[in-house]
DNA sequence: GCGGCGATGTGATCCAGGTCACAGTTTCGG
DNA sequence: CCGAAACTGTGACCTGGATCACATCGCCGC
């Protein structure tokens, strides 16, 4: 109990109540664990429940009718997920699946609002939060309405150094494993495409890849391939 | 004062109010009026307003380099917007023109926070609404990733023809008068493509034009036509 | 009621990126 | 440690839309 105590702490509308309410809370939500690619919800099922990931990761994508389709998000320890059918009513906005082992505690609606309610300054952080990704999803519209398949890659790469990169004497290394399919999901276009401008961007020394995953030797060089 | 206050009960976060509240928000708010194509503010700058239209139309959408926007909604009397930039403290996400001359409310951020926190109805309300723009932009990913450009055109039609649409004999008129570059905007395409398609829509009989309106006659057409 | 300007309609070209079809290369489970 | 399965790399080809270039058609204002 101890290990997620600490971690809900940093969970931005939780970090805001009492250590006593988080506990309360930690003791009235249940857990879940999802295997490697277990899908959690999908895409327009009706659904109730609130995940907080404890260990593991999840992606968030919207499914396509023809195979391929669109990731939204990659989420790691910490985030929570699921609240946007919570707050509106409406029926899952997005499939949701598990890239690896994944632990969950989950929240239903009535222990959701309960907190929200009682907690101006928690309902305050939701809104922050989703305002966030508000944002995110309006500059995604915009990418994929203005920049083409190579600025979207380069884009997309560097936002990846943002959130999971790691500094490196050689550049900056994205820990988070990723094939190429995963990151034409992520631009939407198809994996050739894909393979296509990193193969440029390799032979331009401005990325390498280190086994699965990859480096980034020159981020200017990324920025202004993005224009 | 008496029609903004009929006005604001339409207001989805500030109905749950008494109407005491609402009078006292209505004396504390500025008015302001924007002429037809006047800026109201900019991507990328810092703000602190929150506005209501009380009467007129306003146009939110994202600025691109090279001319040709992206136009993310398009509110009314009763809608409200701004308040992105409010909630998580960062820069204004979208610009926004008023389309007409335009009345508004303007909340500043303190009175904003000062119902939310003191009403968590009103809080919940918001999240709520918050939430279902989320939607819409996901959405809006997943058209652009996944639709070509006649089935962008046909949904948003079917989109506009719910939000802006008037029964008719011979079908359903679009009251929003909209210019073939309007809607080009609205689905990220050239005006010239979202001509010919419709164009052969036209030809089809599924829509057809009156005046600078467009009149839908055979909606289940459009429907097929966008997958 | 006419002159002009914004909004339409359409043809001609061009090319980024999708599709298909493989070959080579890692990786990982058993 | 080996073999299958998953990833990566590339060529050939085709096509939807962008781009450019006009002609025409309203409306709106003077």
């Amino acid at each position: 109990m101890r290990r997620a105590g600490d971690l809900l702490r940093r969970v931005p509308f939780l970090a805001v109540l009492t250590v006593t309410d988080r506990r309360a809370l930690v003791a009235a939500a249940n857990r879940r664990r999802f295997g490697r690619g277990e899908a959690i919800f999908h895409k327009d099922e009706r659904g109730e429940l609130l995940f907080i990931i404890e260990e593991g990761s999840v992606r968030i994508y919207l499914p396509s009718p023809q195979g391929a389709d669109l990731t939204l998000a990659v989420l790691g320890a910490g985030d929570f997920f699921g609240e946007m059918a919570l707050l509106d009513g409406g029926p899952r906005s997005a499939s949701a699946t598990a890239l690896r082992e994944t632990a969950t505690l989950v929240l239903g609606r009535a222990d959701f609002t309960a907190v929200l309610q009682s907690r101006p300054q928690s309902a305050m952080a939701v809104l922050a939060a989703v305002a966030q990704r508000l944002r995110e999803a309006d500059e995604m519209a915009g990418d994929l309405a203005f920049l083409d398949v190579g600025g979207r890659v380069a884009k997309k790469l560097l936002e990846l150094a943002a959130t999971h990169g790691v500094q490196r004497p050689e550049g900056t290394l994205l820990e988070l494993p990723l094939t190429q399919e995963g990151l034409a999901n992520m631009v939407g276009v198809t994996r050739e495409s894909v393979n296509r401008h990193l193969s440029t961007l390799r032979r331009l020394g401005v990325i390498a890849r280190e086994g699965r995953r990859f480096l980034i030797r020159d981020a200017e060089a990324l920025r202004r391939y993005v224009a």
